[in-house]
DNA sequence: CGCGTTGTTTGATTGACATCAAACCGAACG
DNA sequence: CGTTCGGTTTGATGTCAATCAAACAACGCG
C-alpha cells in the first residue's frame, strides 16, 4: 500500500502553502477534501468525486502540485489513487492558518457562484 | 488626508488575499509592516524603506495590488505615500489568517536568505 | 493474453504576472 | 514659474501556470 512520494512535515513551506492553495480549484478541492468531517478522511481522485469543472488531466494536475506542496498525501491502492488532507502536518507548521481558510471557505465559494452565475 | 480607493471591509475576497499573498516580495512587505509592533502602523512607500530588491516601479506595483486586494491602506500626504496593514478589517473577515501567517513568515524568510545564498 | 478501468504524462496554447526602464505627474520649494 | 521630490503609469519582455486533448501506463478482470 504505497505512498506518492511528498515532503516531509519539516520540509513545508508557508509561501508554497499559499501559493498552492491560492487558487480557486484547488480552494475548491480543499473545500471537499474537509467535507467529510474526520478532516483527514480520503478521498478518490475520480474526476467524478469532485464537482470542480475541469478536465481529468489538469484535474491531476492539481493534486500533483498539492501533494509536492504537502497539502495532501496521495496513496495507491489497486488501479485507484486515494487523497487526504495532511492536516496535522499542516497545524503543526503553520498554527491556525487551515482552520481559517477552512473557516472562511463556504462563503468564499458562495461568492464564486454567485458571481460565476450572474 | 485622503486615502487611495479600496475595497470596503465586506468586499474582501479570501482568494484574492491568499493570491495577493503568495508571492515572495509581498510577503516580505507584510512582514516589515508588522513589523513595528503596533500592527497597523504606517510606512512611507519609499523604496529605501522596504529592503526588498526590487525596482521602485515594481514596489509600487506591488503596493497597489496589495490595495487592492484590500490587504494595505494608502493615505496620501502631500507628495508622499503612508502604508499600512488593515489589520482589524482583515482579522473580522478572516479571523486568525493574518496571525498565523505572521507566525510563520519569521521562518519563512530566514530560509529565504538561506536559500538565495547558497 | 487482450481489454476496460483509472488515472498520469506530454505537448501545445493561452493568459497572467513580475520586472525594469522611461515617461509622466502632482506637490512642494526656491 | 521652473525644478526637484516622491512616487505612478505605460510599454516591452520573459517566465510561469492553467487548461485541454491525446497518448501512455499500470492494474485487475475474464
Amino acid at each position: 500500500m504505497s505512498v506518492l512520494p511528498q515532503p516531509d512535515r519539516s520540509e513545508l513551506r508557508l509561501s508554497t502553502v499559499l501559493n498552492v492553495l491560492a487558487e480557486p480549484v484547488r480552494l475548491r478541492l480543499l473545500a471537499h477534501l474537509s467535507e467529510d468531517h474526520e478532516l483527514d478522511s480520503e478521498r478518490r481522485c475520480a474526476v467524478e468525486e469532485w464537482s470542480v469543472g475541469v478536465h481529468k488531466s489538469t484535474l491531476s494536475h492539481h493534486f500533483r502540485l498539492l501533494r509536492e506542496a504537502g497539502v495532501t498525501s496521495t496513496r495507491l491502492d489497486g488501479r485507484r489513487r486515494w487523497v487526504r488532507l495532511r492536516y496535522d502536518d499542516l497545524e503543526a507548521r503553520f498554527p491556525g492558518l487551515i482552520p481559517s481558510i477552512l473557516a472562511a471557505l463556504p462563503e468564499e465559494l458562495e461568492r464564486d457562484r454567485a458571481q460565476n452565475a450572474t
